[in-house]
DNA sequence: GGCGCAGTGTTATGAGATAACATCACAGAT
DNA sequence: ATCTGTGATGTTATCTCATAACACTGCGCC
């Protein structure tokens, strides 16, 4: 990102040192679950750990080979559909990019707070997403998934204006 | 819709006469605000109105000639365009579609509820927007815009299961 | 009547995502 | 050790979604 300004953002990408624990900590997970953590899968994750922030998906598969090889898109889309039902990845629909999960949990809904200045996403642990369903509830809806995307400018780029 | 099964909604599409007095209402709206409706946005927002549920832009541009002559896409994307700037319809990101706004309101945060099995949707004033910019406050972010959809099963397909 | 601006028409292309089918890897059963 | 079913990949092609670019038009304004 960075397209409308070049600000940078203070919690910018995790050192090497932070995605590989955070990839080791995956791998561990999904394997006690049973699942099969793949290289393709890991080199995604480890991808999208590495941005630090929302990454499309051609931009995947174009960086998807240690050597520059870029990837087939359905080996990139695959890894992703994977990892998001893991919840490991989120897609965020209304920017059409993924990112990773920053807040642990298996199967969660989140929300996303994206500076549309430098690109920064922060993913909050939503109350948003219990109201929503209160609102459900109220007219009736059985509620299986959200999307809950705020845009706007984070601290840096509101300052820097 | 009705991809994943084939209930009808109870709020169906509205009849003619309903359409008409809300297009006659837009237009109204926008001329005394000195915008031009144009036949092409007039035409699209009668589409959308019709519909009664989110459709596809290529639905629309398939549909958009009265004797069945399909238009271009920048002709519906343009008048997409212009009535979500004003207020008129909505972009569901989730499933990229486009809805007629049924809350009447000018410039406002929508949130959605969308029924994956019959496609029906409806349009909630939302807490929920006011509660995401509590969140974003809290972060620092000035929020500008919001995408809320919360997607599952609208009463009648539950029961119909 | 010359200008500027908003809207359109048209062509072409870019960006995002998936269908379909062949092949492969692997765990558990025989 | 083989068989066999299931999940994962490789590969090709295609589909859907959306916009760039540029010429042209209608209209209010000076
Ligand atoms: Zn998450
Ligand atoms: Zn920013
Ligand atoms: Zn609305
Ligand atoms: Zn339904």
């Amino acid at each position: 990102m960075g397209d409308a300004c070049h600000h940078h953002h203070t919690d910018g990408p995790p050192g090497a040192a932070e995605v590989e624990r955070a990839l080791a900590a995956a791998d561990g997970r999904l394997t006690a679950e049973g699942e099969r953590m793949t290289a393709a899968r890991l080199r995604v994750l480890a991808l999208l750990l590495g941005a630090g922030e929302p990454v499309k998906a051609y931009d995947l598969i174009a960086r998807f080979g240690e050597d520059g090889q870029p990837a087939k898109p359905p080996t990139v889309y695959r890894a992703l559909e994977f990892l998001e039902r893991k919840g490991l990845a989120h897609r965020i629909a209304s920017i059409s990019a993924y990112v990773a999960c920053t807040s642990g949990g298996r199967d969660h809904a989140a929300a996303f707070l994206i500076c549309d200045c430098c690109g920064a996403t922060q993913e909050v642990s939503s109350p948003v997403a219990g109201d929503l369903g209160l609102v459900a509830d109220a007219a009736g809806y059985a509620i299986e998934r959200t999307t809950i995307e705020a845009h706007g400018r984070c601290p840096a780029c509101r300052i820097a204006a």
